[in-house]
DNA sequence: ATTAAGATACCGTCTGGACGGTTTGTCAAG
DNA sequence: CTTGACAAACCGTCCAGACGGTATCTTAAT
């Protein structure tokens, strides 16, 4: 017993990784793998250990919504500081994103998360001020229906990279994309 | 006691009850409100007689799958039949079904099924073999970049009006449609 | 036409386990 | 010596599924 209290405290390290375990149970059995024993023992913390970080499960989804809209917003504008033309810049941006993260190591994070808000009406609420706000903010430039259906096809590509339903290669990828973008600029 | 021992036996609709009822149930309450005893007893039916029908709880949502599934087929190739044109009539007897079903009373029953597909990992692998059974099937007429995109921005409208993001007016719905069926005769 | 013999369609209860959360205890760092 | 960072045991609830029964239906031999 107490073998986890002799090593050195690492209280950011172990957050971050019970997020990263979360995610990652969530991508592998479902949102109904992440129950707090699954998560608290693979990260190698007990329960209350986990329920220290995070008061309720409830606390802990949050904790990845807060984490991967940040990554996401900034990334966004970053990509949006590169972009000349003004119209359409936000939706270039999170076109970017979205065939970014198909491909990398953080696109887990996002499918978890896109899985999680489908089920949480708590966490689909959350997603729907986040699209509110950036709407919002962006309705001069990106509000246009070439704008809307250029994301929308981003979304459903993001889609069935999650369900891996559909095999799209690289070309065909890129071919897509370039499509989108003059769909943006319209 | 015994009291609906006594009904006449139906089989069958007692089946389609509670297949309704489940469906109805995962709409109001999410998919953790789907609990055997939930669905049995909205259905006027013990438990007992609930696993008589679906021996698990997997068959009950296997069940659901099937008969949604079953009815999109339906509606997709009756909307094929009306359509002169072979490249690309998948495709846009998926759209039809898409924007149809964002509006109808139907629509619910796939929203529910939708959600409950990115949660379970059984039920995904079911989607991705509909799936390419489909792509197979039309691969000769359906497999352009255009169509492809088409059905992906399909998806993505589709996954707005679920997760109630974005508010899509009715004209700028049917220019989307349009411009999306152009997409498909690429 | 009757009826015995199964098959089918249920009912009602029980249980074992999982899960979210609480409480109490312990150690170590400041 | 106080406080933050955990551990470990425990609690109440909920839920999937098993089980043993009973009532209705079907079939087929008489």
């Amino acid at each position: 017993m107490s073998l986890a209290h002799h090593r050195r405290k690492q209280p950011e390290l172990v957050r971050q990784q019970l997020l990263e375990v979360a995610a990652r149970l969530s991508l592998e059995q479902g949102v109904a793998g992440v129950t707090l024993d699954a998560v608290s023992q693979a990260a190698g913390v007990s329960k209350g250990g986990l329920l220290h970080h995070f008061p309720n499960k409830m606390a802990l989804l949050d904790g990845l919504f807060d984490d991967l809209t940040g990554k996401l917003d900034r990334t966004i504008e970053q990509e949006m500081r590169s972009d000349p033309v003004a119209h359409g810049r936000f939706t270039r941006a999170y076109l970017s994103c979205v065939f970014a993260m198909t491909d990398e190591t953080d696109a887990q994070g996002w499918q978890v998360l896109t899985i999680a808000l489908l089920s949480e009406p708590q966490l689909r609420a959350r997603w729907r001020l986040w699209v509110a706000d950036h709407a919002d903010e962006f309705v001069g430039t990106d509000s246009s229906a070439g704008c809307l259906l250029a994301r929308f096809a981003a979304d459903g590509l993001w889609l069935a990279d999650i369900l891996k339903s559909h095999d799209v290669d690289q070309p065909t990828r890129q071919a897509m994309r370039a499509h989108l973008i003059a769909l943006s600029l319209q």
